[in-house]
DNA sequence: TATTGTTATACTCTATAACTATA
DNA sequence: TATAGTTATAGAGTATAACAATA
């Protein structure tokens, strides 16, 4: 007879409770559950690390965790081309509008036309800017060191190393599926 | 002399850029980096995954991602209290009255009175829900798999076993830090 | 008094596409 | 014609708080 197996201790109890459940729906064998369990987490932990950093650091400063990470792509990289500013923080460029404007409110950031194609727009950190970064970016790191605490050194890396290659198997999926293999 | 390592060529193009910038910062031994890689690409990964999810199965359908993840969580747990859903689908009782109002004009969940304490409200999916789900959950799921082909089983279960001790990690946090180690 | 879900307010972020001003 | 950024539109999610119904 075949009994269902012990569920892994290492699973979190939503995750046991899934397989129970999909078990009884028969499903557990037509479905990629090394892919549901990696993808799932993936979301859950983004989530939860991402709350807790909204909450511990940038609530206080009013920043938006979208704000955050373009104050943090032009302290890194300096003044930068609007649509490179939007690519590096992940978002459209109507988007980007709108963050600049709220930051350039907040005289966080500044607009500046470029001198030669003026359809072109560069974007920097304002002293302001340049210097509330620079205490936030260390507190920043601090939580998220924080969180990373659970994990040593190597098994950060090794995450880091998967993660990275889930995005670049990302990049190659509208080539090569789903549904079309 | 000491020169600049050669950047890990497993890195993303916008690590190195960071990793560079930080050390003309005079700031790469000041910060965690390894929090900080193992963090940003949890981000970026989610963010991909997810973006890639929405395109390739969810607006074909009309659904976002979070009204997706209510049907998920009732099709998986079925018929559950109105807190529970809202817990388990990490969204807040607001967010989820609008969601619920959205699904409930489309047919595809129903609320009931609980019985004895008519305060409380329970969820379930409509027939057309289940129906709906029984195939989208499939289908879902093949872009999971799709996504995370690059892996193999073993790096699979390394990365959700990895997101899970992150996830326990950012539970602690509130008691133990940032700013208080 | 406390709790459950709803409603109201106000804001951020999103995608899409029309628009302007340049080139 | 094509490109860069802005604006318009509509929708989804957020927090916060007031609210009605019920316990």
């Amino acid at each position: 007879m075949s009994r269902a197996p012990a569920p892994d201790p290492e699973l979190l109890p939503a995750e046991i409770e899934v397989g129970e459940r999909l078990r009884e729906l028969g499903l557990d064998t037509a479905l990629d559950l090394d892919a549901m369990a990696a993808l799932s987490n993936v979301f859950r932990a983004a989530n939860a690390a991402r709350s807790q950093l909204e909450r511990s650091v940038l609530t206080v400063h009013d920043l938006s965790f979208t704000a955050f990470t373009v104050l943090w792509v032009l302290w890194v990289w300096g003044e930068h081309e609007f649509r490179d500013v939007a690519a590096n923080s992940g978002i459209t460029k109507g988007t980007l509008t709108g963050v600049l404007s709220t930051l350039e409110r907040r005289q966080l950031v500044e607009r500046r036309r470029h001198d030669e194609d003026r359809r072109r727009l560069y974007v920097a950190l304002t002293r302001r800017g340049t210097s509330l970064m620079s205490k936030l970016f260390v507190t920043f790191n601090r939580g998220e060191s924080a969180i990373a605490a659970g994990l040593d050194p190597g098994e950060r890396h090794e995450l880091a190393r998967l993660l990275r290659k889930l995005q670049r198997s990302v990049e190659g999926v509208d080539q090569s599926g789903p549904g079309n293999g």
